[in-house]
DNA sequence: AATATAAAGACAATCGATTGCACGATTCAT
DNA sequence: ATGAATCGTGCAATCGATTGTCTTTATATT
């Protein structure tokens, strides 16, 4: 039963007397094989129990049909769903993922970086380390003519395909919606301003806030790295101030638990003390108490999408194409912003 | 700058004037070949840029040093730590990770076993899928000899190396916690009794209720797929009853959300009126409130332990070892089940 | 000094599929 | 009917690293 497993190209040649090229001619519905042949040949190639050697064909072409994933966590979700919808569709078009996680550490991401090359991935999609200030690993692609495509989180500095959902009216709505709710006093948690999303979550804050000329506090826009410990920091430092805001909008989901848990432990009343609004529609938003308002990102179409442009520019050379598409994003609403 | 990518050994022998095998064997750290060979051979490599073409190698050897993953969902905290231990602990020992998903459906799990068989892993980890009732597939892996691990979803039918945590201990802490707790009428949703880790969980559950003599009343045990839609349903078929329990240990924490959303929705008090334990600690179970009493199993550590377990056979050719080994669980107490 | 032995490295085949080029056979045009 | 064009297929090199076997050189033994 075992051991079958030995059947190339060159048994179905013997097999059927023809030569190995014309048998994997055949296989690759090459036009110069007579259709009689390579019916003969896959007919054959079945009855053999034949399977392609991925590697033999890989040597050769040096492709491997796989893509390579750098994100920072595979346990949030926002990439988890990125994950399954580059998965998806990558498999679809018959190519492997490889995936690294960078953990946001700039050292590991370059480690990823060098993993993937050394595995000859075709092309590479990533989201970049929180806690990374230098992007000149990326050249190990770029400089092999290796198609990289960027999503969510995306860098200027790096020229290429970027897949992003519209943060700045993630921004715009958070803050229109906060207004329409009567705040007055709004303040914004912001992300490190290297990355993209974060600026344009802050200007989308801002142009909502001038449309309605609020008054822009400088006070009550901080910046912090969005985890769950800083998030406390960023909650204390606004809630305990002498003039605190009547509203939060947080630069993700994260931080606006960390507001609610805060806000809860000193009786601090959410929404009719402070609103709060979040960023990314985590699964978690939904059960807290109460339950979080904030702007929804699909995860899984930002990968689709990514996949997409990547193994396009990989199949038809389209080289470096730099292009940016934009995904939309809206707003849900729950209880933690539900004020009269 | 770019195409610098073509250096292989024999540029390398060239450089040197030896041989290709030398160059070979010196990267390798051969015996054959003196130290002062290799220390020339590989100071050059590092001058010209050597980077090894793992596909020749791997064609060469049929060793492709990577490990596939079959998980249900990646999106589920549990399987997505579990694959950050794969992840690492592979990655550490030189290994790549090829991740499919199953969605949880049979036929989706068998083409996750044909696509890795063609990328030519060199074992498998897999937790199976949910509704899978038939697992023949896994032979195209037993049959040419690719070790196999299971972890956390196994089932007897599969005679390979197998981690779990300890389901029954878990379900026995959990029952013995709620009898602690003064609880005398308590329910157990359980999962598909194809699984282990479910027909354990419930017979941890059972051994405690006799242990400490308190009546099983089979209406207070029912089967379900354990997903959030049928949640409601056993919350509703429990709390809707003439004389409902005053404890739920549901099969996992995706269950007790639903019963605690349930509970509060028709004003039903918990744990005052029904304690609640769920069982995984995803990290939702902190948030909800009340927050979540629950069965606390690392996924980390599941997955860490089963990659030891298969790069050892792996490397080590211990061929089918049959090896179960059981993680400690503990009891994570929260409110859902603090009543005095 | 002559032979035995070990050490260091070279040679060439190999893994299995792909592909440029060559070749024979058939068809077509004139 | 003859040369040209077309079609179908085979030959052999190739991708780059690995490895069994052979050869050369150095060292040891008596």
């Amino acid at each position: 039963m075992k051991n079958e497993n030995n059947v190339t190209i060159h048994d179905i040649a013997k097999a059927l007397n023809i030569s190995g090229s014309t048998v994997s001619r055949a296989l690759n519905d090459n036009a110069r094989i007579s259709e009689k042949t390579k019916k003969a040949v896959k007919d054959m190639a079945k009855q053999l129990g034949y399977q392609p050697n991925a590697l033999a064909s890989n040597l050769r072409t040096s492709c491997t049909n796989t893509i390579g994933v750098i994100i920072p966590r595979i346990s949030r979700y926002f990439f988890s769903s990125a994950i399954t919808g580059i998965e998806e569709f990558a498999r679809k078009k018959g190519f492997n993922v490889i995936i690294c996680q960078s953990n946001d550490l700039e050292e590991r991401e370059s480690d990823c970086v060098q993993t993937l090359f050394a595995s000859r991935v075709d092309g590479v999609i990533s989201s970049v380390a929180l806690k990374a200030e230098n992007y000149d690993h990326y050249k190990t692609f770029t400089n092999r003519n290796i198609p990289l495509v960027f999503f969510d989180r995306v860098v200027d500095e790096l020229e290429t395909s970027k897949v992003v959902v519209d943060d700045f009216k993630g921004g715009f709505i958070a803050a229109e919606h906060l207004i329409s709710k009567g705040c007055k006093r709004i303040a914004h948690i912001s992300g490190p301003q290297h990355l993209n999303i974060y600026i344009n979550r802050l200007q989308g804050f801002l142009k909502a806030m001038r449309k309605h000329h609020i008054d822009i506090n400088e006070e009550l826009i901080i910046e912090s790295p969005l985890t769950r410990e800083d998030g406390l920091r960023c909650a204390k430092t606004l809630l305990e101030s002498d003039n605190p805001p009547d509203a939060i909008f947080a630069g993700n989901d994260t931080t606006a638990l960390s507001i609610i848990l805060y806000a809860k432990e000193k009786g601090i009343k959410i929404p009719e003390e402070v609103a709060v609004v979040g960023f990314s529609n985590e699964p978690f938003s939904e059960y807290l108490s109460p339950s979080l308002t904030t702007v929804e990102q699909s995860g899984f179409d930002v990968g689709t999408k990514a996949t997409e442009l990547l193994l396009d520019i990989i199949q038809n050379k389209t080289g470096n194409r730099q292009e940016t598409i934009v995904l939309p994003v809206n707003l849900i609403e729950r209880e933690s912003s539900n004020r009269k």
